[in-house]
DNA sequence: CATGAATGAGACTTCATTCAT
DNA sequence: GATGAATGAAGTCTCATTCAT
């Protein structure tokens, strides 16, 4: 099972690197941090423990750089498929539906983001902020666009977008705990659509 | 006269136990539950680590007590609230405004709730969905009752409630990982506004 | 189940102790030394555990004062048994009897005394010794006493003792230990016939 | 020239483990099994704490192996000395001899035989067994050979196997916990000679 | 570079003993 | 005397990290 690595000596150390962090996600994601043993991802990646220690100074070195591996491939993948969608509308629309793919493809990704980030509170906090942020910034830029459109009322867009985000987080979030069944992404439409039109009935609208 | 064959009178164990569930709240969220060691939370509860273990047969116990505890608190205090409002519109704006308000009153038990289920899925996933569940059928039923009344307009109430629900957990997830400033409870109007309005314009709507 | 000791309040506290070691025997006998808690012995007691150390310093106190009490009643058997014979093959056949009955009827007293006895060497020894040794010296009597009568041939009364007092511990302790099937007096018979008649033929003899 | 994927060439385990019983079985000896810390079994193999758990899983598995260890090198002893006896008698001599001198020359493994059994039973018991009935079945066969030859009186072999089997385990049990003085191999030619001959005067015989 | 045996600080849990009532 | 809640020292076992090969 493991991996010889006789043969080939040398190995891109990025390359190596990367496998670890790989092998270390669904392992943190399956058993926490604190119930992960270094030995466990060694196995994993099938190197040595030793190994693991060649690449990454200590263990919790190793999870951040995991959360942080994690959150931006989820924000290449919300990137990649906003550029698909043409009207604000449809970006918005986008973005939730990336963001739930997501889940449903890389579930364990995104149990170690949702589950573990109090350990690494203060540290890792500045990458999951960077994709929080970057995500919350694209909505924004949508949301503006869209009343300049005038596609959208006139709302806070920055309000707005951290709602969305909160939003799909907690979707997730839920999900994680709650083991929902079916895929995530099936809750997108409901989710953009009480966005779009909230819950009031339209004669009772201002 | 008779011979006194009665102890010491016995503080009231449950009073016991519920001076050091308080005390350990603080403690779990401060560090979260692997980080915590008995000991901490026996002298914030101002007694001896073995005093800690008459009352919870392991470290795992006394964290899931805890969280049981924490949760019901959460649920009496929306209860509460709720009971003061009697349209469906200020219904939902009570239910949205309790739930922020306890995160800002005592934040600690929000802490324990929101970054150690992971430590705890399988386990207190009960008393979780237990008041998850409670909060999310109260809000089908001010939807239902909304709807009935014209309010609303015609959507399924339990797809809403899930989205509403899932809407506050994000925030304070988010909340309680970003330090965001100021009182979640100020968060409370934006929230409670998309939710009734949408963000689409009116003249956009169907 | 635990006796109330109301009402009377005045107990003979020497009766209360042997009730204590009569308790305790069994407890121990059943988990060893280390293994036993004196919150079980005080259970089976019927007092609370603080009781017990009103009539014992420490559990070890308590400990050899059971192996005592144990050792004691063993002697007290052995004797009884003895003063019933004649003759001094008669007198070997009682000792061997009473050994043997003793560890059919009071099983747990034996245990204590096979099993524990490493706690307590250097400590109980004494009273161990105090046993073994007029145990011997009984049977060093009754072999002089039956050399004398031309009963027994010519042979060192008190390396004879010690060999069947070794004997009979041997058997015991074997028996402790494999749980041999059926009551140990049933070997009585076996080990006296070795012991008067050896086993070489009796031409061989010299 | 390809790169070495093998690190440290590893002790031998099998050597390293019974370094550690080695080490163990003195301190196992002195102590008790509940009175030895495993740190002291360390110090003693010269090893950290640590090292002993990477060959036994727990405490007791340590202890347990222990015995077996001591156990199995009697068997052996005696074995060896039984090979160099021919006569019937000359081998009894011999099995009574091993096991007196194999006391003499391994105390330390004797005391854990014989004092900590009890903590063993019923796990073991196996390897006790194992080493008391193969010396049991060894002694009925040369009992079996001696009557067969007319050299012993007509009894039942495996009777006398086991009684003299208890007779050593005696002598040797009364000597652990006595501390008798003197090599206990100068009680060989007692033990041997009160089996071969009773203790009946020849008139007296049938 | 890679390995994995060795290390030892650290944390949970137990339980003999105390003492306020 | 009797009680049993409280104490805290002590011991087992884990596992991140090191380092000799």
């Amino acid at each position: 099972m493991a991996a010889k690595t006789n043969g080939r000596p040398k190995r891109d150390p990025e390359a190596r690197r990367r496998e670890i962090l790989s092998a270390a996600i669904p392992v943190f994601a399956k058993n926490g941090y604190s119930n992960t043993e270094v030995q466990r991802i060694a196995e994993a990646a099938g190197i040595a423990k030793g190994t693991v220690y060649l690449y990454f100074e200590t263990k919790r070195d190793l999870f951040l750089a995991a959360v942080t591996y994690a959150v931006e491939r989820l924000a290449e993948r919300i990137d990649a498929e906003v550029q698909t969608a043409a009207s604000p509308v449809a970006k918005v629309r986008a973005v939730v539906r990336a963001y739930f793919r997501f889940f449903d493809e890389d579930r364990a990704l995104v149990d170690v983001l949702a589950l573990e980030l109090g350990e690494v509170m203060g540290q890792a906090e500045e990458a999951y902020y960077r994709v929080f942020s970057e995500n919350a910034w694209h909505l924004e830029m949508i949301f503006r666009e869209g009343i300049a459109q005038g596609v959208f009322r006139r709302f806070k867009p920055r309000q707005a977008a951290h709602v969305l985000a909160n939003l799909l987080t907690g979707t997730i979030y839920a999900r994680v705990l709650g083991g929902g069944k079916g895929p995530a992404s099936r809750s997108a439409g409901a989710v953009t659509d009480f966005l779009l039109h909230g819950i009031l009935a339209q004669e009772k609208r201002i």
